[in-house]
DNA sequence: TGTATTCATGATGTATACAAATCAGTCAAC
DNA sequence: GTTGACTGATTTGTATACATCATGAATACA
């Protein structure tokens, strides 16, 4: 549902897009539409055309009279993520190896070389953009559009989210990005086979690796919570 | 995530909703943008942001200087449906009964009740219109922003096609409306206890008969076509 | 000192005017 | 008869000006 628009409207919805993904633009803060307008060399008019565009998409918030704002994220839609994504992400996965083409498995192919490059860069911000292109990928080789508005929306939050804990050096992140990397390689053999069984198996193990990395950062360590329960993360 | 704007543009995009809802503005029909100035007494600049709004939700999609259109409904949509609607509606409905607020089991009642008027009625557009309201209200119960999105745009092409087929009088008809109108009634049951096991096995029984329904009104009487793989159907 | 009101400032919401692109119809050439 | 390009009219895209609303500082008052 991107805009085909002239340059200029594009440039402003794609790099607000890659801004709000990338934390550059924090969740909450305010988006005022002045300092975008001078930004990227638009007036008004069809900078909040962008703004509404993607506040029906998610990624940003509108209130009257008030402007926008990136979407929020809280303790609330942490939990609602931790139960949504093993559903759609399977779901998204199974159905994209049954249906990718040849086309499309070329593209994600190549998505994943960026992505593996992105990781031996060490750019936090390249890993989870080349991450998100993945997955998204995948969503657009299921083609099924009312499940793709829910992958979209647990993109938004799972690339912010990975950006958090990326942004973290721990000593065991890396082992956990070189596995990330391989359940994907795995993900494209799937997919090229037809392998709809493994494939929703893989997002699975690939979503439990993520939900792991999540709650190791999320959670202070030492603690213990019941999986399945992620434990209160004050909003920021 | 609907604006909550001043009248002349809440009154538009509300309206606009309803119209494309009930099958008034038709899959695949150009929006004028003076056409609808004119209607909603508002000048091209509102007006254009509802309908970047609309476009973001699913309701309309939008061309580079060809303007926009109602979101179009071809047999790839109708076979995307028959997958999602399943796994969705489950979901939503299993969540709903773990986290339904009183204040929104009182909600559900109240559209039951007119829903069951609409059913009297046959009013084929109160009927749908009121049967959109109680699953989206199951929708906000369910308190889950990632599977609303896929259930909003669900809705958007489940209450559309239930135009389609209540429009036709069928003889059986009536006796499936009052087992929906039943089913409905124990979903709050079900709510109202926080049985979401139920809850979830309601909503897929609750499917497979609105699946019956678009199957004999898409299928030629009497013609026979595996489940899972809807017949094809040519685009209005 | 603390609180409430006022008013100036700046931001958002809307209307209008203008620029650019699409579409329909005609006409000419093959 | 069909195809192609041209032209006028309609429609969409953008910029600017104005109206309306929110915010916060300054002042008056308790």
């Amino acid at each position: 549902m991107p805009p085909q628009r002239g340059t200029a409207k594009t440039v402003a919805y794609e790099d607000l897009k890659r801004a709000i993904l990338t934390l550059e633009r924090k969740p909450g803060s305010a988006l005022e539409e002045t300092e975008l307008c001078d930004r990227y060399g638009l007036s008004r008019t069809p900078l909040r055309e962008v703004l509404q565009q993607l506040s029906g998409e998610g990624y940003v918030s509108l209130q009257l009279n008030r402007g926008a704002r990136v979407s929020d994220m809280s303790h609330y839609t942490l939990r609602d993520f931790f139960l949504a994504a093993p559903l759609i992400y399977s779901a998204i996965l199974r159905l994209a190896a049954q249906n990718a083409s040849a086309q499309q498995i070329v593209e994600l192919k190549a998505a994943q070389e960026d992505f593996r490059a992105a990781m031996a860069s060490g750019d936090v911000t390249a890993r989870a953009l080349t991450n998100d292109r993945f997955h998204r990928i995948t969503g657009l080789m299921a083609g099924n559009s009312y499940l793709l508005a829910s992958l979209d929306r647990l993109l938004i939050d799972h690339t912010r989210i990975g950006m958090t804990f990326f942004r973290k050096k721990a000593g065991t992140t890396d082992d956990r990005l070189s596995l990330a990397c391989q359940q994907h390689d795995e993900m494209i053999a799937a997919i090229e086979q037809g392998d709809d069984e493994r494939a929703a198996e893989l997002a699975l193990e690939h979503w439990a690796l993520s939900r792991d990395q999540i709650e190791l950062f999320v959670m202070p360590a030492g603690l213990e919570a019941p999986l399945g329960q992620p434990p209160k993360l004050k909003s920021a």
